[in-house]
DNA sequence: TATTGTTATACTCTATAACTATA
DNA sequence: TATAGTTATAGAGTATAACAATA
């Protein structure tokens, strides 16, 4: 596309992301859907901590933030709201608006998968030399700026 | 869980990893997607890759590498089959192993999808420092070590 | 009996289009 | 009219359980 920029690692780079990311992720949902049975799919996990993080936050917020369609998220809080981890309200001020917060049961099932989940992860990354959890950590932060939002 | 292991960038880097790789999977996908239209999802594209590097696999061999069920891969092939990208056989020899190729269709989709992607990943990884990029291939190479199996 | 696949069933994910209710 | 959500529809992803065919 643009030449003499193309460098050869350029390409390399884009196929390692391409390969490993999947594998990435199938690690973490089948972790994710270990713990404590088929609690959460991956979304619903990344849902749930925005959620918490942000009480009372709306529909269209976490849509953005997570990175779905808002009739996306929309059905995904229909499944989080029928299994009672997370109340849906109207906005009194707004009625236009949703107010989502976790119940008490989301806030201990998300505890329950993040520290699964993540202890689990963990103990995989204990087996590295400190210098390449760096390179991770310095990576994701990269990737971070080029395919996310902030999301905090 | 196993004290005096742990350290802080431990946690800290199981972290960013749970929060980075669906924002990578979801720009994978996006683009993906939006490359001529709507054509193939992730495991679709993968599968392709991998029939096409095993011309003449079986069934349980791309699950077992992609990291799929066998019904879901079954299920799968059948999308791959339905619109002409891979043809299933019985293999004459076992008659119980169906045999995998890409058509000339799939073969050249597979083409597309991949330049397509590949090049839109590059164009934004373009953006970056030569030694950011050496980071991230350096960090794949670690995470493919812990989650992967060769899939090659 | 063991292996290779498929079918049946059941959710979730996700998008687009069309709609309702509120502002 | 513009905004916030929901419903309708549709196809893919994915698992488990039960089944059929072949070895």
């Amino acid at each position: 596309m643009e030449p003499g920029i193309v460098k050869p690692s350029l390409e390399a780079c884009a196929r390692e992301i391409l390969d490993v990311a999947p594998l990435v992720m199938r690690g973490i949902r089948n972790e994710l859907r270990k713990r404590g049975a088929k609690i959460l799919s991956v979304p619903q996990f990344r849902t749930l901590g925005f959620i918490s993080r942000h009480q009372g936050t709306s529909l269209s917020e976490v849509a953005e933030h997570i990175g779905l369609t808002l009739p996306a998220m929309s059905t995904l809080i229909d499944g989080l709201v029928a299994r009672n981890y997370a109340v849906r309200k109207i906005d009194p001020d707004d009625r236009r608006r949703m107010t989502l917060t976790l119940s008490d049961t989301g806030q201990r099932m998300l505890q329950s998968a993040r520290e699964g989940t993540q202890a689990h992860l963990a103990r995989q990354l204990s087996k590295l030399q400190e210098t390449d959890r760096r390179t991770i950590v310095a990576a994701m932060r990269i990737l971070r700026g080029i395919f996310g939002e902030v999301e905090t």
